[in-house]
DNA sequence: ATAACGGCTCAAGTATACTTGAGGGCAAGG
DNA sequence: CCTTGCCCTCAAGTATACTTGAGCCGTTAT
């Protein structure tokens, strides 16, 4: 089987080898092996652990959670609930999240249609109610008319 | 014109008064006035500003970026261009770290799938290639073949 | 009038996730 | 043989975003 060193998998997986030591001092990576200099010595079986790593990484889960799940990888079959039940978990934790980054993008959408018209006009007066800098809400009744 | 207080605007935001300080030390609230005894005090023009913060903040922006926007709001109508610049931007980052997170859901997915029959079966062995713990390519293609 | 309630500042502490630096080992190439 | 390159540990430093604590002020309720 295919060793790996941990300045190969470094550069895999786009992280600097401080950080994957980092993560090992950590505990995310109970499943590598040293070799008699004390080296760490990854596999392919490693490559699906740090697949889940890096999925859960960019989910910006934090690494304790991430070390437990990869303590119940290790310890086998009887550790299976576990795992499916966080995969569960994360599933949802991750639909609600990317719903609201999806609410906060229509938000967004808003105020570039917004700071739009306000930088062709040159001003942002136009857009607010008398004395006040509070947007009239007619602008946001006719940006989502216009945007359906 | 309505005021509110540091307290009432940080139960409406759901954030802690010394968080709000924080964020006015940190330059987040440049709007902000204060009374003759030196309290905060905030009013309905301030509650827009208020709203876009909270935006950026749960879409995870960096403080630094907000501050730098909320300084362009304040210097008037010659910051527009900067304003307009920043929300096509933000649209943009966000519209990526979004396919990013939908990306990790489905991966998710797969592996909810995994363990839900592995849990079934009680064990994880029926999905490995012989003498490792590298999960056989042809459960990926079904998996992908049942979800389409 | 005095205690409670909220507001204030300033300094220090906490948590997370790394990064950097010092000092050292082992193996391969000139 | 010794320099180069990659590996190692351990300790300390950095950045971000808050939180906590000490000590104080002014208004309001008893």
């Amino acid at each position: 089987m295919k060793k790996y060193t941990i300045g190969e998998i470094a550069a895999k997986y786009h992280v600097s080898v401080p950080t994957l030591r980092y993560y090992d001092d950590a505990g995310l990576l109970p499943f590598v092996k040293r070799n008699a200099n004390g080296q760490r010595v990854f596999t392919d079986d490693d490559l699906g652990y740090l697949e889940v790593i890096d999925c859960l990484k960019r989910s910006a889960i934090p690494l304790r959670d991430i070390r437990t799940f990869m303590e119940w990888c290790v310890q086998g079959d009887a550790t299976l609930p576990q795992r499916y039940q966080f995969m569960i978990d994360q599933e949802q934790a991750l639909e609600q999240r990317i719903q609201v980054l999806q609410a906060n993008l229509a938000f967004l959408r808003w105020k570039k249609w917004y700071y739009a018209h306000a930088n062709e006009a040159g001003t942002e007066q136009l857009f607010f109610l008398p004395n006040t800098t509070q947007v009239d809400p007619k602008w946001r009744a006719q940006y989502l008319a216009d945007h359906d």
